[in-house]
RNA sequence: GGAAAGGUAGCUCAGCCGGUUAGAGCACGGCACUCAUAAUGCCGGGGUCGAGGGUUCGAGUCCCUCCCUUUCCA
């Protein structure tokens, strides 16, 4: 494809600031490198911008729960970020955060020409107020007895048990989950954006035509609702206390933290220019041009669970502020893990961070949502098995190997240098060196989105060509005397192919097109897409190292025994014992006999939430565990440093052994110890409750 | 409660505007091969296309009803 080169500003969703990636944000991230890298790779300029979400209540709470500010709570979020944006090869050009001044300036300035384009006005709200925390309550703080079926601790919005839905000023009894007060109506006013203005219907009607067919039916659903279905105004005020940006002119009151997060796209692009990141990479215009220029194409990546704030409130609020609108927004379903086999309320399913510590390679997981994705805003399955199955049987099994089966000949019989082509294989040249059959095909899928197709395109083209190693039979050549110029001509067509094949998979396999590129001694030109000249005769190349592991199912199933406390009852623990040689050791050595309930009794333990953990100076083993009890808080030394990384444990809820002897260390004293399972080193895995457990509940 | 997406071989999914015996990959069985970090090729078994109605010369594909799964609801 020679496409005339494009410029485009690319962001993915914000991913808020109070716990590390989980899966789906690696996902969107995902889907959206391999966009980003196959734009590149045609010589289109791409700016990608990520940032952190960091305002909003959520974080102001768990802050203080903690004991420091938001500002120290976020910045311990972001230093996280880096390892697993590298971890799985993620090609941002610049991440950034939405508490910052150009997210201040930005946010404000918008608002201002909101205001001025009559688009902002007030008016008074009740709604439940803590008077112990003195804050105002969102719904999600607030819990009662459901008005419908009286189950008690129900959430704001809806039951659990019945699942009706309702105001949380319908609630029996309600108190809030911060204080446990009984929250007080109070009134205040707030701020609104009046997107049910005619202005902004009539745009949106018209802009979100654009989109893709289910969400643009979305969107007119709720442009076009009648009676209570009718579009609403949209709430951006928030009283203190809020970590949140100041709304101009309007003392104690903050912009909703969704109000800012978009707009933090612009901000990260903004420092992106001013720290001059933008003009290193090739972009010598300011923010203000590139942002408002008609060449530069502005796309949104995001989950289905974000259409409203991104096809309405985004648009209109760009376009009545007098700024450039999206181009597009590109949305994407969830990610579902492998349905009820891993339910998500036993914990955090796949973790990206595990997943990396587990040194699982991030081209496998790229290779496997690639094959999994499409345009559409449909959910897929993470299959454990089938993730083996496709990395193992079409990367490796496929793809490499075609490299494996030829590279050896060439080096070995031939000098490393490479022949002419096989007439013989024709056919298969034409296709590959084809724009209709190969390069805009493919391309048009990647740059549709429909990744799962431009996969299964590729994959006919890796069956070729092993179908054709096999006929063509170099092993036997090899064995033949005067036969050694067919196979010098075989081995060199198939390393060819293997090239272009390489290119097409550039965009999914950045880290082995580079190690292909270097094998096969390839400038940066001819990594590009789109290629139509063959290597020549005499083309030396390196020595073939094997490319891509395959997966060992091993690592699946540690990948996904994280926090299930029940993966087998610990009644049978002798029986799951043997199933692994190196716990065999450790449990079924030492029979304990039977004991009664009277002994199990004895034993206090109690749901614990994780409220800070950090590493201990001096111990490479044990990492200091501050826990909340319920009642108090106490300090519990544990040595699973060699599995848990401090930050992927603040904030969970996991099982402690309170009454055990306090034992004073060289840190101080342990009171109490965390219970895990397995053989040590990384494979230690802390257990963890049900959701609905709270810290103190006693386990019996 | 409202809405959306989906329910096709053991698994993961293709099947565009309805048209000859329903496809692929993986898994499974057999054969071949041995260049390749047991990879590859060939052959084969296996599906009442969620259920029931309807439209049609003809429906996985259109319409209606129901069931199930997942998700969203500012």
């Amino acid at each position: 494809m020679t496409a005339a080169p494009r410029n485009y500003f690319v962001t993915t969703a914000l991913p808020y600031a109070n716990g590390p990636f989980h899966i789906g944000h690696i996902m969107e991230y995902i889907q959206a490198d391999i966009w980003v890298r196959f734009q590149r790779l045609q010589g289109h300029k791409v700016h990608w911008m990520g940032a952190d979400d960091a305002h909003g209540a959520p974080i102001m709470l768990k802050a203080e729960a903690e004991g420091i500010t938001p500002e120290e709570l976020v910045g311990r979020i972001a230093a996280g970020r880096p390892r697993s944006l590298n971890g799985f090869l993620l090609s941002f050009d610049h991440w950034h955060s939405t508490h910052s001044p150009e997210n201040t300036e930005l946010s404000q300035e918008i608002y201002r020409a909101l205001k001025a384009n009559d688009l902002i006005y007030d008016k008074p709200v009740e709604q439940f107020f803590d008077p112990v925390k003195n804050m105002f309550l969102a719904d999600r703080y607030i819990k009662g007895e459901c008005p419908n079926c009286h189950a008690p601790d129900q959430y704001g919005d809806a039951c659990e048990n019945c699942s009706s839905v309702y105001a949380p000023t319908d609630l029996i009894n309600p108190y809030s989950t911060l204080s446990g007060a009984k929250p007080v109506r109070k009134s205040s006013d707030h701020f609104f954006f009046k997107l049910s203005d005619p202005r902004c219907v009539e745009f949106l009607t018209e802009w979100t035509k654009r989109l893709q067919p289910s969400v643009a039916n979305k969107a007119s659903e709720w442009l076009s609702g009648k009676g209570d279905q009718e579009l609403g105004d949209w709430d951006i005020s928030r009283d203190a206390p809020y970590f949140g940006i100041p709304i101009p002119d309007a003392p104690g009151k903050y912009f909703y933290v969704w109000l800012d997060a978009p707009v933090g796209y612009l901000a990260a692009l903004k420092n992106y220019f001013t720290t001059g990141k933008a003009k290193a990479n090739g972009e010598p215009r300011s923010f203000e041009q590139f942002i408002s220029a008609d060449d530069v194409q502005q796309i949104h990546f995001i989950g289905k669970d974000i259409i409203y704030f991104h096809t309405l409130f985004w648009p209109a609020m760009l376009k009545f502020a007098g700024r450039k609108i999206p181009d597009n927004v590109y949305v994407h379903g969830f990610i579902q893990l492998g349905g009820s086999k891993m339910s998500k309320s036993r914990g955090t399913g796949l973790s990206p961070v595990r997943y990396l510590d587990l040194g699982m390679n991030p081209e496998w997981l790229r290779y496997y949502l690639a094959a999994k994705l499409n345009a559409n805003v449909e959910d897929i399955d993470f299959n454990p098995d089938d993730f083996v199955a496709r990395v193992n049987s079409d990367l490796v099994g496929k793809y490499v190997n075609i490299a494996s089966r030829c590279a050896g000949f060439i080096t070995k019989r031939f000098g490393g240098k490479l022949g002419a082509l096989d007439p013989a294989a024709q056919q298969l040249q034409q296709d590959f060196a084809s724009d209709a059959e190969c390069w805009n095909r493919i391309g048009e899928l990647y740059e549709g989105r429909e990744f799962g197709k431009a996969m299964r395109e590729i994959g006919t083209l890796l069956d070729r060509v092993n179908q054709y190693i096999d006929s063509a039979k170099p092993w036997e050549l090899a064995k033949v005397a005067g036969e050694e110029h067919r196979l010098h001509q075989v081995c060199s067509t198939a390393l060819n192919f293997f090239w272009y094949l390489t290119v097409l998979l550039a965009p999914v396999l950045p880290e082995t097109a580079r190690k292909v590129q270097a094998f096969l001694r390839l400038s940066d030109a001819q990594m590009r897409w789109g290629q139509h000249q063959w290597l020549p005769a005499g083309h030396e190349i390196g020595t073939y190292e094997h490319l891509l592991q395959r997966v060992d199912p091993k690592q699946l199933i540690a990948l996904f025994d994280t926090g299930e406390p029940e993966v087998k009852p610990a009644a049978k623990a002798t029986t799951v014992a043997s199933t692994k040689p190196a716990e065999a050791k450790a449990a079924a050595d030492e029979p304990v006999g039977e004991i009664s309930i009277d002994d199990f009794a004895r034993i206090d333990l109690r749901i614990a939430r994780v409220v800070a953990a950090e590493t201990v100076e001096g111990s490479d083993k044990l990492l200091k565990l501050t826990l909340d009890v319920g009642d108090s808080q106490r300090t519990v030394f544990s040595g699973i440093r060699s599995a848990y990384a401090p930050e992927q444990l603040v904030g969970r809820l996991t099982l402690v052994l309170v009454n055990l002897k306090p034992r004073k260390m060289r840190f101080g004293t342990s009171e109490g110890m965390v219970l895990a399972a397995g053989p040590g080193g990384k494979d230690i895995f802390l257990l963890s409750p049900d959701s609905g457990a709270t810290a103190g509940m006693k386990v019996k």
